[in-house]
DNA sequence: TAACATTTTTACCGTTTGGTCAAATCTCTT
DNA sequence: AAGAGATTTGACCAAACGGTAAAAATGTTA
């Protein structure tokens, strides 16, 4: 009788994870997060993501059991890291230097994870089916923590009035348009595939558009 | 022998189109306009997309050759939707009306077509596969030239000086933003899945982000 | 090195999917 | 009303895909 059992679970022994077991679901969530940023949740096989991660598809469903844990394993991964540059941004803080940090880390997260940042836009554009939870519960408690300092400034005169929330959305859209939309970006701008050398100017840009004015607002105060 | 033709296209008589095939080919395009909206190309079907059209998938195929087909058409048919309002901008109006009527024409657009913005994601995180050429033609001459107009405000102290590619850039993206990522909106502000009232406050951020503030740099000129 | 557990492979299966074909039905014109 | 052309349908197909079963191979440990 063939014993029921996953990697890592084993029904005598529910030890903890081998060393091929780490390295393989690592190369796995690699090679996926290559395939699934590239063409959607259904435009992946298992067959590309297997071959991505050099390893035959059986072998590969040995460590995930089907394909929609592969995703959720990814996108459950990303959560956290989406939601890092947020929560650094402290209420005892210069306005300026919170928003403006938060910017530049936001931009710095869409140049150096791009397929991460693609993979999210690609589970929000489809409806959020495996992380609306996590869009209704923790990132909403925490944008409404973070909205509230916003409010202070804006109450104190630091920051331009204006929908915190929504000032939320402008930062989040703008910095994530340079990962998102790459191709349109430089498509426009006439650079190769490659080329990333426009997120000098884009970081300026949103400098302008976010720091330089909108603070300025206290002059008239 | 089996004739080989398709619809609006007899070898014999190339006559045009019928009324049963225009009122058909618009069912078709509605209804895989729906379904690509929803799943992206590779999760739509053709039989969704048929029995969205009221239709048997033979038939459908009878006026449309591929699936491929039913994309690239509504995707063509969107390009001119999508640069109608860019191309609106005016030299010779006021720089504050002409930015922000472009604005709210976008932001319009997201409201209104909500679906058509999804497609348009989708396939520029994809890639832009099917419209790459039209990124690098048409809309990066478009671009080029309006860019001049703001250049130009820029130069005669009415715009604060920033790139103008980028600018629009930070237009497009917060503009789109409501329509492409609504879930994320919707589930952030707490609201229920048909509520679009977010875009009152969406409309007056943007005014308070590329307006109030960018406008008034010739304060010092 | 023997015994056991883990990992990998080979061969395979059922379903879904994009698409075809030829016959049947409908529509329009004369 | 009849015939030509346009449209619709049902039956079908090959390929791709997600996933399984069981044996073979490899690694680990006493």
């Amino acid at each position: 009788m063939a014993r029921i059992r996953t990697a890592g679970s084993s029904v005598k022994h529910p030890r903890s994870k081998t060393r091929i077991q780490q390295e393989n679901e690592k190369r796995i969530l690699l090679a996926a997060l290559e395939v699934f940023s590239q063409t959607g949740f259904h435009g992946a096989t298992l067959d590309r993501i297997a071959s991505a991660a050099d390893m035959s598809k059986p072998n590969l469903l040995y460590y995930f059991k089907n394909k929609e844990d592969i995703h959720i394993a990814l996108l459950t991964g990303l959560l956290d890291v989406w939601l890092a540059p947020l929560r650094e941004i402290s209420a005892d803080g210069d306005p300026m230097l919170e928003i403006g940090g938060y910017i530049r880390r936001k931009l710095e997260s869409s140049r150096e994870f791009p397929r991460e940042s693609r993979l999210f836009a690609n589970e929000i554009l489809a409806g959020a089916p495996h992380i609306g939870g996590f869009l209704q519960t923790e990132l909403k408690q925490l944008v409404d923590e973070k909205a509230k300092i916003l409010q202070c400034w804006i109450d104190n005169g630091q920051l331009t009035p204006c929908d915190p929330r929504h000032l939320l959305f402008a930062i989040w859209s703008t910095t994530q348009h340079y990962a998102d939309f790459s191709v349109q970006v430089r498509h426009v701008l006439g650079l190769s595939p490659g080329d990333k050398s426009y997120y000098g100017d884009a970081a300026q840009m949103l400098d302008t558009l976010f720091l330089d004015r909108l603070m300025t607002a206290s002059d008239d105060a």
